[in-house]
DNA sequence: CACCTATCGGTGACAAAGTCACGGACATCA
DNA sequence: TGATGTCCGTGACTTTGTCACCGATAGGTG
């Protein structure tokens, strides 16, 4: 799918940048006025609790833009979330007014916009339906599967494969708290699904993990 | 704020429908093909899991629109929550392509759409911060609260409201359980904050009520 | 009125998840 | 070889959700 935006860049109506890692992007209160494309590396939105606590709602890939930064855009007020770079991250931009006349001039435009909106806007339902309906030891065995980066060493293994995140990350991935996932994640090692190290997760049973999804 | 969906009745763009209540509008899977909104009356909008339970996603009210639908219009995909009439309710109906075509020639329409969709996605979202992050105590007196009808009878009290909710109702706006509700309202009973009633909950003191928002 | 039935609410017992407060293990780097 | 920061394990406790069941009440209907 080649995305319209390319051409902006070359008539100079969006301009690039580039950020390194764990920068942030918006903060809650932040008003908006770019709209934002990110065209390499990963970008977290989170909100933030009056507790600290925070609660991942969406992560922005390559070549996808971000709902709330067109929600605000589009209704004209603040950020109620913040957004970190994961990874180094390049962005396209293109001012407020600009986006607004873009929308009507240009089809091609519009419906890159609003599919990336809607296409974002189903997932994050998505989440916070799963978020609410779904155990811990679902979101967990879901979160790992999704995350799991296949040992390439030739020839000796079946289905092992690793997750380099740490309790923590995980918990934040799945709405829950650090020691819920410590505890789950031991759980787990007991059944022989899993093994764990220091700051990752070795998979020993992709099966029988996946089939943690559906009962209980 | 006078709304252009006015004069798209009168040119026959629109059309309208008159429904009952608890009459299904949309069901998950459904297909979408009508730009919708609500003249009057009030819409519910839920996620059903799997296991059979619901979560309120958002209301409708007299002169919005559903963020689901708009969604869906724009990206071309399907339902995936269901939505019932809570009252009785009057709906004007813009079929897709119509819709498409006004977005692009009239200014005003693609404000009134946009402003609308923006808002809506700020409060689902506010809704799923609150969730996330706020114990049932707080959501439970925040939506007594909400829900406080003051006592028209002229003269004789001070404070008092009534919130004419089951506990099953109040359970399903906050996200929780009947059980908990019962258990929570007993409560707030034994602090002199409430009175419990078949079909509603007397409110003896708002402000003591209002307190119990911020404090644990 | 007497009865039936559906809805509403109360409760005990238990399971799942979150919170708090530690302490220990490991890695990195001066 | 400490010294520090991150990561992880765990006990104790609270909050919330779930299951099962029963009693109370309102609103018909014969």
């Amino acid at each position: 799918m080649k995305n319209p935006i390319e051409d902006l860049v070359q008539s100079n109506v969006a301009s690039q940048t580039t950020l390194p890692a764990q920068q942030s992007l918006f903060n809650h209160g932040d008003k908006c006025d770019h709209y934002v494309i990110v065209s390499s590396g990963v970008v977290r939105v989170e909100l933030l609790s009056t507790s600290g606590q925070q609660l991942l709602l969406y992560r922005i890939g390559e070549g996808q833009s971000c709902v709330m930064t067109t929600s605000c855009l589009l209704g004209d007020n603040q950020y109620f979330a913040q957004a970190t770079t994961e990874t180094p991250v390049k962005l396209l931009l293109i001012p407020r007014e600009k986006f607004r006349s873009l929308l009507i001039e240009s089809s091609e435009f519009r419906d890159f916009v609003f599919d990336g909106f809607s296409e974002r806007l189903s997932s994050l339902m998505q989440r916070t339906a799963e978020l609410a309906t779904n155990t811990v030891d679902q979101r967990l065995a879901a979160s790992l599967l999704a995350n799991a980066q296949s040992q390439g060493k030739l020839g000796h293994e079946g289905n092992g494969s690793t997750v380099h995140l740490t309790h923590e990350q995980l918990a934040i991935e799945i709405g829950s708290a650090r020691e819920v996932v410590s505890r789950r994640l031991a759980a787990f090692e007991k059944m022989g699904l899993i093994k764990r190290h220091r700051g990752h997760v070795e998979i020993l049973d992709l099966d029988s993990l996946a089939k943690r999804l559906s009962l209980s």
